[in-house]
DNA sequence: AATGAATGAGCATTCATTCAT
DNA sequence: AATGAATGAATGCTCATTCAT
C-alpha cells in the first residue's frame, strides 16, 4: 500500500505542477490567450498529459477558481468565526482578509473575477457551474453572517444581510477589475489598497443603525 | 440637396442597422462568441458589408462601447451639474442615473462592462484605447465632481475625491456584474435596484462629515 | 460631329488617364497587390467606373502590356529596318533601343516582364492571349530579321534565326529581372546597363561567322 | 534507439510527402493559385498537420526553393572545382548542368524561377530572404569562377567576373521562362536544350580574348 | 503513464465585380 | 457617364482535443 499511496501522492504532485503552471500562464496571458499548449510547456509536460488530469480547458480554469474561492470561503468564515470581534470590527477584518487574498495570488484573483463577470461561465458543464455556484453561496453567507450579527445586535441597519454581502462582494471585485483596468490605460501604480479601504470605513459609517 | 440629406440618414440608418445587430448578438454570444457572420445575419447583411461601415470586429465593438460611455458621461454629468441640489442628493440621483443606464440598455451595459473588464482590452489599437480612456476618465471625473463640491461644502468626509468615484462606479459595475452572474446561476429576479439603492444609501450615509 | 469627336476624344483620355493610374500603382504594388480600388484613386474615378473602360482587372493589365510591347515591336522594327546599317552595327543598336525601352518606362517593363514569366498569363481570356502572342511574335521576327540578313550576307553563324532572337529576348528579360532582384536584396546600384552591354557585345563576338 | 530513428525517418518521409505534394501543386497552380488545402489534399494530410513541419505557406514554398538552389550551388560548384578541365571545356560543362537540372525537376525550376522574379519575393521574412540571397550569391560565385580562371589563364576576355555570371544566368533564367511561356502559347515542343546549347556556345565564342 | 502525431471545426478579413440609381 | 453600395467567394491559420503506440 506504500506504493499505492506514493502513487497517488505523485499523481497530485503532477496534478499541481499543472495547476501552478497554467496560474502562471493564465495570469501572463489570460484565459483566451493561452494555449495548452502553452501551459503544457510550462508544466513540462506533453499537452496530451494534461488531458489525464483535467478533462478539458475548462475545468482546468475551473480548479483553479475553486481553488480560490475555497481560499476565500476559508478566509471568510475565519472572520465570521473569529471570536472577541464586535461586527464592525469584523467588517474591518473583512477588508484586511479580502486584501490578502489579493495580495496573495493577485494575478489568480484579477483571473478569477474576470472569468466570474465573463460570457465564458455559460459554456461549463452543468457540474461545475454548480460546483462554483455552491462556493459563491458559501462565501457570500460568511459574509452575510457577520451583518445578520450586527442586526441583530442592534447595531447594523436592518436590511437583506446577502444584499449587504453582496455589496462588499461588488466592491471588491468592482474595484479590483477597474483598478487593474486603470493600470492597463496608466500604468500608474497601484490604489486597490487605500480605495478598498476607504470604501470599507464608508460602508462601516454607513451601516450604523443611527 | 435633398437627395444628398437622404443618403445621409440612410447611411446613418445602416450604421445603427449593424449597431444594433451586434448589440443584440455580442449580448446573446459574447464578443468572442459572436461571428462577423452572425452579427450579419443580424443585421441582413452580407458579413463583407459590415466592413464598409467599421473597420473591424473590434471598433464595432467599441462603437458600442463609446456609445454607451456617452450617455454615462452625459448622465453624470447632467446629475452634477443640475442645479438646486445638495452634493447629498446628486450622490441619490447619481444612483438613479445609473439605474437609468443600465436599464436603458441593459445588455449592452453588460457587454461594456464585461469588456472593461476583460483582456480582450489590451488588444485594442493604441487609438481604441485612449478614446476610450478618455471617456472613462470623464465620467469619472463627473462623479467626483459631486464628491468635491460635498467636500467644499463641509459635508462629505475629506477624503480623495477620485477615489469616491472610483468606489461609486465599482460598487455599480461590480453589482452589475454579479448580480448577472447569480441570475445565470439561479435565474431568480433581478435584485440590482434595491440592492444598488441600498448600496447608495449606505455610501451616502457613511460618507457624511459626522 | 465635334461632340462626337470630342466625347471620344474625352474617352480616350479617360482611358488613358486610368491606364497611367494602373501603370503606377501596379508598379508600386506589384500585379497582385494593387488593388482596383488603389487604382481607381490614383485614377480619381470610382471602382465601378474602371469597369466601363476594362472588362476587368486582368484586360486592364493587358493592355498596359500590350501597350509595352508595341513600343518594342516598334523599336525592334526600327532597328531592323534602320538603312545603311550593318547587321553588326544592327545587333548593337538593339542593345541600345532595348535598353531605351528599359529606361524610358522601368516599372512597367518590369511589371510586363514579370507578367510575361508568371502564372497569371493563362489566366487571360484566349482572345488577350492570342494578342498578347502575335505581339510576342512580332518583334522577335523582328530581331530574328536581323540575324536572318547577317546570315544571308555570310557574316553570322547559320542557325536558327528565331533561336538568335529568343536568346537576346531571354538575356534582355533575364538581366532586367535578375539585375531587379539583386537591387531588392541588395539595393546596390543598378548594373544593367554595362551588363547588357557585356552580354551583347559577347553575343556580336560569338555569333560572328568565323 | 532503432525506434527513435525510425520515428525519425518517418518524420523526414512525411516532410518530403508533403515538399512533393507542394512541388507538384506550385507547379500546377503557381504560388499564389495553390491554396493549403489543395497541397494537403494531394499530400493526403489535413491542412493543420501541414502547419506541423512547415511554419506557413511561404516557408513551405521557399524550402523548395532553398532545395533547389541547393542542387544549383552542387552542380556549379561542381564544374568548377573539376579537375583537368580548361576553362572553355567548364562553361561547355555548364551548360550540362544547367540543363541537368532543368531536366531533373523541370517544375520546380520553373516555379523558382518565376518565385525569384515576382513580387511575392519582398513578402519574405527577413531571415528567409537572407538565406535565400545567400544562396543565390554561392551560386553565382561559382559560375563567376570559373570565368576568373579564364582571365587568369589569359583565355577570356577581361570583365568583372560576377558580370559573366549574371548574363549566364540571366540566359539560362530567361531562356526557361521564355521557352515555357511560348510553349504556354503553342504547347509546342520544348526548344530550351537547343536553344540554351546555342547560347553557351556563342558566349563561348564571344567570351574568348581574341 | 505519457506523448507524438493528426485533425476538425472555426473565423476574420479582402477584393474583384455588379447594379440600381 | 458615373458611382455608392453591396456581396459572394475565397483562404491562411489556430487550437482544443483525440488516439495509437
Amino acid at each position: 500500500m506504500g506504493i499505492e499511496e506514493r502513487k497517488e501522492r505523485e499523481k497530485k504532485m503532477r496534478r499541481r505542477q499543472i495547476m501552478d503552471a497554467a496560474k502562471k500562464t493564465f495570469a501572463a496571458k489570460g484565459f483566451g490567450g493561452a494555449t495548452i499548449e502553452d501551459i503544457a510547456e510550462e508544466a513540462e509536460f506533453s499537452p496530451a498529459t494534461l488531458y489525464l488530469y483535467f478533462k478539458n480547458k475548462d475545468e482546468l480554469h475551473a480548479s483553479l477558481m475553486l481553488e480560490m474561492l475555497d481560499i476565500l470561503i476559508e478566509k471568510m468564515e475565519g472572520v465570521y468565526s473569529q471570536d472577541g470581534l464586535s461586527p464592525e470590527e469584523k467588517v474591518k477584518a473583512l477588508e484586511k482578509a479580502l486584501y490578502e487574498v489579493y495580495e496573495y495570488d493577485t494575478m489568480n484573483v484579477i483571473n478569477v473575477l474576470r472569468f466570474q463577470s465573463s460570457e465564458a461561465l455559460r459554456n461549463l458543464s452543468p457540474e461545475l457551474s454548480s460546483r462554483i455556484k455552491d462556493h459563491s453561496r458559501n462565501y457570500l453567507r460568511a459574509i452575510a453572517g457577520i451583518f445578520e450579527d450586527g442586526m441583530q445586535e442592534g447595531v447594523f441597519l436592518e436590511r437583506h444581510p446577502i444584499a449587504f454581502a453582496d455589496i462588499v462582494w461588488a466592491v471588491f471585485t468592482g474595484l479590483v477589475l477597474w483598478e487593474h483596468t486603470k493600470k492597463g490605460f496608466d500604468s500608474s501604480k497601484d490604489f486597490l489598497r487605500p480605495t478598498l479601504g476607504l470604501a470599507i470605513e464608508i460602508i462601516s459609517k454607513g451601516i450604523k443603525k443611527n
